[in-house]
DNA sequence: TTTTGAGTTGTTCGA
DNA sequence: GTCGAACAACTCAAA
């Protein structure tokens, strides 16, 4: 009997580009696939509701290409380590095999893991899926983590060299055995009553394929004119893959290798490859600061005077807070699950500097609500809106929802579709409606007045500097 | 070690 | 209405 060898998916659900799998294809033994639903060891970290959603129709897709290739996908619900133990035990496996993830607390398994596994003599290999470079390969010339983009952007993107993208198996050995696996439908990842997500099918196609398609139908419609459409959430030029890519359906190898002149300008791609820059960037951070989750990056922003307020965050939440770019925003995550990139700009810096909350509330309602949920891209990017992040907006930098509404979405496009309550408000009235004559019924008063807020967002910002006089 | 240039995404004010 | 300057100083990265 021919043991087998487990590939253990992660954040890495797909069967092309794949080199855990392809390792384990290449090694001649039986393949055994596994996925491990692990809501112990991420904690409060653990996939939020819409990740929930997306993490399901991506198994199933998994699933179903790997059974086309002649093995079925193994699910089991438990700590990764106890769950692997029990597995190598049943089927007498040779080795694991995974593609990195750069969560502190997956970093911090993974080793544990690896060590384990290696002191009973079971071969435990990992690669690198997700990332163009890892995080701790990218250093400044006196050997320190970068904590400016352009300088680290510049460094990857000149080096920036890699194997063609590996080719799927065609086909793959079972093992001999097949292990007793849990049934996809018996986790519960979707919801039902109520079903939040009923409109997300609508908007996406999780798994490999999904992917892939939504990722032709970019180069063939969107990324001409990426680099200025991209801040127009009222058009079509942003390419819609941070889903797929958190979940690892696709590869940014992938995406740079299939880049070439016949998609957009020079400046469309690189612009494009630049936004998979600060994904990078973004993991680069979380990497040197494993606590950028929770902690500021900039520690003087530890006695910012936050006025957290439930009823606030709430109305910021609903998408009620009277300012309609923002509504839209809020509103577009909670049926789609995503927000255009601008968009999430404007809704962060309104809670975080008009409405003086957290950033840290805002980050864990994107995280439970976001089907690109991320936590290195999440973290970074509200902490950089905050002003306390690497490379951060500075302070006086507030964004004026009325002014980025009226540039961004100057027909106001974008907010009829996602508040039909102003539906029928002219487009030169669409982003501040209140200055009608009579304005539109239905439509919540704005929450705060914008210079109000931005006054108090300034001096806010002026208590923390006097401290650090003191 | 010191110096120098530079730093995603903006707003407001006043000429 | 348009346009340039002010907003503030600091840290990073490289020479």
């Amino acid at each position: 009997m021919t043991r087998p060898i487990i590939v253990w998916f992660r954040q890495d659900l797909r069967i092309a580009d794949n080199p855990a799998l392809a390792a384990a294809y290449e090694s001649g033994a039986p393949v055994l696939p596994l996925y491990i639903l692990d809501d112990e060891t991420p904690g409060e970290w653990q996939p939020g509701g819409a990740s929930r959603w997306w993490l399901h129709h991506s198994l199933a897709s998994l699933s179903a290409s790997l059974g086309k290739l002649g093995v079925p996908l193994i699910l089991r619900r438990g700590k990764a380590e106890e769950v692997l133990d029990q597995l190598i035990g049943e089927t007498d496996a040779t080795g694991v095999y995974w593609n990195r993830c750069y969560e502190p607390f997956a970093i911090t398994r993974d080793k544990a893991i690896k060590a384990t596994l290696q002191e009973i003599d079971i071969e435990a290999k990992s690669f690198n899926a997700s990332l163009l470079v890892e995080p701790w390969e990218v250093r400044s010339k006196s050997g320190t983590p970068f904590k400016v983009f352009t300088p680290f952007w510049k460094t990857v993107r000149s080096q920036l060299t890699f194997d063609l993208p590996l080719p799927a198996p065609t086909i793959l050995t079972p093992s001999e055995n097949i292990p007793f696996s849990d049934q996809l439908d018996d986790w519960l990842l979707t919801p039902t009553s109520p079903d939040w997500a009923a409109g997300f099918g609508a908007q996406w196609t999780p798994g490999e394929a999904g992917a892939v398609n939504q990722f032709v139908a970019f180069l063939d419609a969107g990324i001409a004119g990426y680099a200025q459409g991209r801040d127009r959430p009222d058009r079509e030029n942003v390419s819609r893959l941070s889903p797929h890519l958190h979940w690892g359906e696709i590869s940014p190898r992938q995406i740079v290798a299939a880049l070439d002149e016949r998609h957009g300008t020079d400046k469309d791609r690189e612009k494009f490859i630049a936004e998979l820059g600060w994904r990078e960037f973004s993991y680069h951070l979380l990497y040197q600061a494993p606590d950028l989750p929770h902690k500021n990056f900039r520690a003087e922003f530890d006695t910012f005077p936050w006025a957290r307020d439930q009823d606030l965050l709430s109305r910021w939440q609903r998408g009620e807070t009277g300012y309609p770019i923002v509504d839209a925003g809020m509103r577009q995550l909670w049926h789609t699950g995503w927000m255009h990139n601008r968009v999430r700009m404007i809704v962060a810096s309104f809670l975080v500097k008009h409405l003086l909350q957290p950033w840290q509330d805002g980050a864990a309602w994107f995280w439970d609500t976001l089907v690109d949920a991320d936590l290195a891209s999440n973290s970074a990017s509200w902490q950089w809106v905050a002003g306390c992040g690497a490379d951060a907006a500075p302070y006086f930098r507030v964004f004026n929802p009325v002014l980025q509404g009226k540039k961004f979405d100057p027909d106001g496009l974008y907010v009829k579709k996602w508040v039909p309550e102003l539906a029928d408000v002219p487009a030169v009235s669409v982003h501040a409606p209140l200055e009608m004559a009579v304005p539109p019924a239905g439509y919540p008063a704005p929450i705060i007045e914008l210079s109000v807020g931005r006054n108090r967002a300034l001096a806010a910002y002026e208590t923390m500097k006097v401290e650090a006089e003191v």
